[in-house]
DNA sequence: ATAGGAAATGACTTCGAATGCAAGGACGAT
DNA sequence: ATCGTCCTTGCATTCGAAGTCATTTCCTAT
């Protein structure tokens, strides 16, 4: 007995032509009935519908990309997904991008700057469009701009660059904190930092120390990196720098604020809010928590999301729209975490 | 004047033909150019990769995923990326994923058992492979079956269909659990579930509720869905419903425990773990916060994503490869949210 | 019955890279 | 020189669906 070829046997692999075969069409009449709006007459379309369904067949959305020149993918590219905060934006982004018709290709970075070693799989895979919560330099942006592929920044901006981004006001979420904080009567202010190579936590350690300046406040900065050890670690610094005692303290995120808290009631045996006033920035989920209850800036990510997907499909379908701005104002959440004014 | 193509205007967009013609040799030789192990002369190569490099070419790699029916994406779906502890999971997967050349599309869901809305995509895109952290049916996992699409399950088991997976033991973790409270000697037990639709979840308490019926002792059980609030709600739940003094607290997840610490600290003014001992179940970053340390169940995330890429890797390239479960012993955590033995 | 026009359909080509096959070239052994 | 081998290379075809264009079908108005 010879081995015979069962080309119906594997059932996930009907193409266009076999369902044409099984319909009694052409593969052009499978392929208008799979597309909006294509003219076919309503007892044909039943036919191949049927014969689709028996076969079990669903259109190839590689030799749709290769032909339409559209792939219906969006590079997510996201440095740090261990970050409390991204997960969420992460998840609304998908799901939003979901609802378009569009899927995720998904690229999670160790390090915020290391774009590059997966730049060139986002080249290969014809993405349509990015979205980016990572550092860029001017020449990866210049590659975007170059092949035509949208870019639209989250949280980040261009660098010189005139680039698409979806950012929270990092200068009024800091005033509106650190006038609360004055307004409480605090005098002795240290700031924990983001690391160097942040944007966001450069941009709000910088309007702090501004706004405080303007104020006639002075303050302490000390380099954080963003996560709950290192609120912990820069608690200890400052109390080891600063001579006056500290009445207040400024973390360039929710995480840090937490481990400063937890420090210094635990390690220090300081009293938050009565001792020490700590505000942070994001309103991640454990910010509300009734042991911290942080005094905090909440991004509004349902909006920045849904901007971020309308700012990058509305590009993608009409390249020639230029650059836009968009910057989101946080919401004051007033914690007990803070004696304010 | 007319109006002129510019067939090299678009620098990203070139293709293999593009390559050829400036190199002054075939596509053929093009393509075997950027193939492994393909025969090349050595000044050919040379002459092609500049003429890449000119050009910026990239391959494109939904060309090659209709040609070689192999697109070198996983699905990964994930139901809840707002739970702590799986954007661990996700970036570890898509990291390791990464490392092998393979991309990932990441469908995240919004609840547990949707996952036939995002299936279809998943067919349309031919993937290789899928890892799935979200409840499958039967017939769903026949489907995956029916393409010769391999699947690994995380953290979930294919309810009486043989399915690849890879799991935190929780009934070995539970064990352990139980007996360090006993022989803290704790008599009156409280459980917190999951949600009815998490497997793990109620595999958890089942165990644990075994356990305690084996060593003589008796719990209350009250269902909560795995998130911070659920753990003060379920809390108040057993405080209401329990008539003796409650002395330990099992929770099915460590965000519960620690939501019912909280709770139990802050509105009950109960001390843990001198009055209440709470112990949880995945090692998440919180559980390690100064303010809680929970005893818990660490999940060896590194060894179990590793695993997963794993096995599915083998799958991909050996389809014919039974399916294989994984069990990955937990480690106990002791922190001092409980007075153990 | 017939022309006119719209709707429905199919043949064929296209997207970009991979690969089987055959032809050409280099080189060593005789 | 000559033959045989192995290494390079190009030609032609293929993957699966979309879309152009030409053709056929079906109505409708006259």
């Amino acid at each position: 007995m010879a081995v015979k070829k069962q080309p119906e046997a594997n059932s996930g692999r009907a193409t266009s032509y076999d369902v044409a075969r099984q319909a009694g069409v052409s593969q052009s009449a499978v392929s208008r009935c799979f597309k909006q709006g294509a003219s076919v007459a309503p007892r044909t379309r039943e036919k191949i519908l049927a014969a689709a369904r028996a076969l079990n067949y669903y259109p190839n959305a590689i030799a749709q990309g290769l032909i339409t020149r559209r792939s219906n993918l969006v590079a997510i590219i996201i440095s740090n997904l261990t970050n409390l905060y991204y997960p969420e934006v992460l998840a609304e982004l998908t799901q939003r991008l979901s609802a378009q018709g569009i899927r995720v290709l998904l690229f999670s970075l160790a390090a915020e700057s290391d774009v590059d070693e997966v730049l060139d799989q986002v080249w290969r895979y014809r993405v349509d469009g990015a979205i980016v919560a990572a550092r860029l330099h001017p020449e990866q942006l210049a590659a975007f701009a170059d092949r035509g592929v949208p870019v639209i920044l989250y949280n980040r901006v261009g660098e010189g660059e005139p680039v698409s981004s979806v950012c929270c006001d990092s200068v009024s979420g800091e005033h509106a904190l650190v006038d609360a904080l004055v307004e409480g009567d605090h005098h002795v202010f240290g700031i924990i930092s983001g690391p160097a190579d942040s944007y966001v936590g450069e941009e709000r350690v910088e309007a702090a120390r501004r706004r405080l300046h303007q104020l006639g406040r002075d303050c302490q900065i000390v380099r954080g990196n963003f996560d709950y050890a290192s609120g912990d670690a820069s608690l200890r610094d400052l109390m080891r720098i600063t001579d006056r005692k500290l009445d207040a303290l400024i973390c360039a995120n929710d995480l840090m604020a937490i481990g400063a808290i937890d420090s210094a009631r635990i390690n220090f045996g300081i009293e938050v809010p009565q001792d020490l006033s700590v505000v942070g920035f994001d309103g991640v989920g454990p910010a509300t928590w009734l042991a911290y209850q942080v005094t905090t800036i909440r991004q509004p990510v349902r909006r920045m999301t849904e901007a971020a997907v309308a700012m990058l499909i509305e590009r993608i379908e009409r390249p020639e729209l230029s650059p836009e701005q968009r910057l989101f104002a946080g919401e004051l959440l007033p914690g007990s975490s803070a004696r304010l004014g």
